[in-house]
DNA sequence: CTGAAAGCGCTTACAG
DNA sequence: CTGAAAGCGCTTACAG
């Protein structure tokens, strides 16, 4: 039987839609009698009704739902604690979060209309159009995108390149001085990888450090065999790589475990995200750390801040960013 | 300006809002002058107009979401795969997937209320209260769960029997027949885990090996370490671990590498997954894969089965699952 | 203290 | 070929 309604429950406790719904929503300065509310309350239960979301949009014009996109490219752990967290976040405020995976080429606009989300989190950029259309449907935008479209909310741009400097920061505290980047093949990763290499190069220039020799790396040994002996046949020769993430870092740790040599004795290696395969390589990884509660909090008190309207930005969260030093570098 | 609704494309093409929604929604059997539908696209367009799914969701009863709730469990690269072909998937029949994830202690009756979806997909068990509850609203609920409740349509249930059994099958074929099993210690993954190891007890059991010795294996080379003692010092020593997961198996190797032992030498290990680690692993992992693909098309296949009512539930995936030999077994 | 009524935006018999 | 009207279920001024 799809579909108890308010009436039902006005019929069953003997009063109007109207005082159901009072009673129902709580809503203050209407005087009911106790008596009334009790016997309101007991019928929506005892009829199992649930208020249609629907109905409440389309009167209120407004939802709680939060939609969350992911962008296009592969999530791992990383994103997947984002969005946990801020899911909990946001439930304390009464807002549901749905995640939509935004791959492939299909426009978000059905999406979005079919769920009149109050507000937007874009994990990462997305269409002009899609944008423009949901500003105008009145939807908030909270974006980690980093460019600050007009009217767009720039929000906890994590700050990819510092990412870069700390692993830079790092190798050189411990001696090394000619470095290598071992980029990742994937496509969808390149914002981030531009990012990153950005602040490798940059921190390096201010170190006073050569140009890092950048190579592509796949998840695959030979991969990390060819980039290897590129990087060795260097002049000076390379002692030390900054690895886009730790998968590409386990990737350069076999590829130097193929080729008879030894982290960090030959070539130091440090990687991003602390995936828990990195504490288990051999030897085990360090890496750089993502502080993601934070962030989360920041994102979760950003899209409160979008919706409270004119509530200011809560400051963008501390160096959200620690090095793991384990046994590779 | 939140709000071009079908009576403004009505004026603005001189029609009425009949016939906007005749023409918008390609309305078969009415006959429109070509010259007015042409009219009415083209304010909508000028308009901006976009349906308002929660009157759409009113009137018709039903939406084009389906809810895909992820259990209380670490997802992973396997689900995100196949949570990715299950929108690809519906994507093409016009339905939007959206996904939940269902950890914590929240009750799910909030958002599929605050949806209305057309189906929900459950990826692991949830309370009966909402199971019911959904039921009640009409909600079609495909569930991969193993229990098959009243009016619930199983579906694809993935055999994690058949997963322990395939590692039992490769292991023994390699000549081990003293076998221990790595455990996760997650308590989540508690169902997982005990379908896995009633696969690898029953297919001892048939092939006339000793009962496998358990121990847990937490994401640490200590544990590992303590785990893999505990095997070797058993009578007759253990010489092949069928592994939880690919990272359970990872700190496996982690441990024998500690202890200075190989593999497959000293003890053989196989996992499950093939996560982009495991072929970097040392030595590289050999484990069980799963076709998610196929998995992702099957579950597809039964919601839209789910939907047209009566359509039969299409045939489970083959053997779904697959060794991939590498060097650690 | 409580109810009748309007209206959110849409679709769809039903009349012309 | 096209329009007036009802109704999906809710909330909320407005009257009593």
């Amino acid at each position: 039987m799809p579909g108890v309604t308010s009436a039902d429950v006005a019929r069953e406790s003997g009063v109007s839609r109207t005082t159901v719904s009072y009673v129902l929503n709580g809503k203050e300065g209407v005087a009911i009698s106790p008596a009334t509310r009790q016997r309101v309350r007991e019928a929506a239960v005892r009829l199992g009704y649930a208020p249609s979301a629907a109905a409440r949009t389309l009167r209120s014009g407004r939802s709680d739902l939060v939609l969350c996109v992911l962008p296009n490219w592969p999530i791992g752990p990383v994103i997947e604690t984002l969005v946990d967290h801020l899911e909990d976040e946001l439930a304390e405020r009464g807002l549901s979060v749905l995640v939509h995976h935004g791959r492939g080429p299909r426009p978000l606009a059905e999406l979005w209309r079919a769920v009149t989300p109050r507000a937007v989190v874009a994990l990462g950029p997305f269409a002009p159009d899609d944008e423009l259309a949901m500003r105008q449907a009145g939807i908030q935008i909270v974006s980690t995108a980093t460019e600050d479209g007009p009217g767009r909310r720039r929000v906890s741009t994590v700050p990819q390149g510092h990412i870069g400097r700390l692993q830079v920061r790092h190798l050189a505290a411990a001696g090394h001085s000619r470095l290598a980047y071992a980029a990742p093949t994937d496509p969808r990763l390149v914002d981030f990888l531009e990012g990153r290499l950005a602040g490798v190069r940059n921190e390096c220039a201010d170190l006073g450090l050569p140009e890092p020799v950048v190579a592509e790396v796949d998840l695959e040994v030979t991969s990390a065999v060819h980039a290897l002996q590129e990087w060795r046949d260097a002049t000076p020769a390379v002692t030390a790589v900054c690895a886009y993430n730790d998968e590409v870092a386990l990737a350069v740790l076999a590829g130097l475990h193929a080729l008879g040599l030894r982290a960090p004795h030959d070539v130091a290696v440090i990687g991003v995200d602390d995936i828990p395969a990195a504490r288990l390589a051999v030897p085990a990884l360090t890496t750089v750390t993502q502080a993601i509660e934070a962030q989360a909090r920041h994102l979760a008190a950003s899209v409160l801040a979008a919706l409270d309207q004119e509530a200011p930005l809560p400051p963008p969260p501390g160096d959200a960013h620690d090095v793991v030093v384990r046994d590779s570098a």
